[in-house]
DNA sequence: TGACACCGATGTGTGCTGACATCAAAACTC
DNA sequence: GAGTTTTGATGTCAGCACACATCGGTGTCA
């Protein structure tokens, strides 16, 4: 039994969590997440000082804990430390937003439309060219993949199956990032999958997918198997342009941050 | 004085390096940086194990270190901690390629072309669309800096000024992805930054830019001025393909890489 | 008397260490 | 071969030494 753990029981009792012991996640995780979940939702101002020690009390975990955590949230570019001030929490534009804690960070609080925005816009940018090299590059399997999915995302688009639709969407913007070779776009998949979803989820998706819409993952398949880079890219373009439409009341209202370069 | 660092001095005296205490950067960034640039070069393969005490002998640094590091490194992915077993390096498609050190130790070493053209292929992707959110959302004092910035390139162009050019370059580049108002748009500043220089510096680039690069700049530059996106999005495509093109020799030798999806 | 430079006290991050808890692989027993 | 014990690695804790930025007090000089 540790001396603190014994001090807790003791002092504070009620207050502290329960089954301490018994949490599948590790200490050191749980004190990255709790930091991480305030610094982003904004709970944990710009420019607000943390000490060390403080950090122990609240967290109740020893000093090894809060410091790996800390040189984790460090690396994100969510705080600073400061020898004599202590740890502080650094601008947003600071914030390494590709990293998926971050992005899943602001996707859970106020950020989300923003977020969305942000990944839908990124999305709309990198598809179009993915297509275009998966049509140049990719191996004879995933194009095989690709016009299975998009012919099963016809058939359930039109029977209305939103949960099927959903995941064979997932699974066509998946085989498409990945098939372009790319592996910065491939590292995309997850956030795909997560804008895919949100949009169901918040029922920002019509009824029933369009019919063009339909129709043009299907042409994007069919460019791609055929080799045809350009004709690949535009069918693709489009469903990006629909797909913005359909989200862009999600996040209208949503301030866009021009951020300054730094002197240089 | 420290029991270990007497050992050290006492055992191994010249092969550990000099000045350890006045190096400018901590323990902690160095041991990073250590097993970073192994682990992104190859010297320590996928799926090598490592433990924790190795590491503590093999950089003479003490357990704190060692951890915070691994910690560090276990969320870039690029190594997993388990236990019993030690630390194990991960394979390179479970690295986050979007993260600023992973991209700095493989342009540093053997990837540096394939990271090169997914830099190159990202820039291109979401240059053009960068451009026309510019053209619909950018504050006026951005728009004015890019037509300054672009007929300053002319320029310099025109005169052969390479290291003035290259500047104005990354101006115009970065103030055109901070224009966009997207942060994540905005945060591959940096990279597209190392892709200029590292052009310029591996020869790719020709003599003096071609005089239609020049105009294309500032094509863009008067199209988001004159709020035209369609405009702006199309120069800017020009000048990505042109820069693809030109660069595309660096990196023909590459293979891709297709990452298969994780059981979806 | 007031302004300024110097210097030591203080507090906080950085780094080191030993001890113990935990858990899973491996060895061992029946 | 199934169940149990041992073993060996990471996970966690707590205390200490050190470097160094900041602050406040003291002394000097004009």
């Amino acid at each position: 039994m540790y001396a603190r753990a014994a001090d807790g029981a003791a002092q504070d009792g009620a207050a502290r969590p329960i089954m301490l012991t018994t949490m599948s996640t590790s200490l050191h995780h749980r004190a990255i997440e709790n930091l991480g979940t305030r610094i982003v939702s904004g709970a944990l101002p710009t420019g607000h000082v943390m000490l060390a020690e403080q950090l122990e009390d609240e967290l109740k975990v020893s000093r090894s804990v809060v410091r790996e955590a800390v040189r984790v949230l460090q690396s994100l570019g969510l705080v600073e430390t400061i020898k004599r001030v202590g740890i502080r929490v650094l601008p947003a534009h600071r914030w390494n937003p590709f990293d998926p804690l971050v992005i899943r960070w602001r996707l859970a609080g106020d950020g989300r439309g923003a977020q969305l925005r942000s990944l839908a816009e990124l999305r709309s940018a990198v598809e179009p060219v993915a297509a275009e090299l998966a049509a140049a590059n990719a191996p004879q399997a995933i194009r095989q993949e690709l016009l299975d999915v998009s012919l099963a995302m016809r058939d359930a688009g039109e029977a209305g199956n939103v949960a099927e639709f959903l995941e064979l969407d997932i699974k066509f913007h998946s085989l498409l990032l990945t098939g372009s070779g790319n592996e910065m776009f491939a590292n995309l998949v997850g956030q795909v999958a997560e804008t895919l979803t949100g949009r169901t989820v918040h029922g920002l998706m019509p009824d029933r997918p369009r019919e063009t819409a339909l129709q043009w993952h299907v042409d994007v398949a069919e460019a791609i198997a055929a080799a045809d880079a350009a004709g690949a890219r535009e069918a693709s373009s489009r469903i990006m342009r629909e797909t913005i439409s359909e989200m862009e009341p999600g996040w209208r209202d949503q301030p866009r941050v021009f951020i300054p370069l730094q002197q240089g």
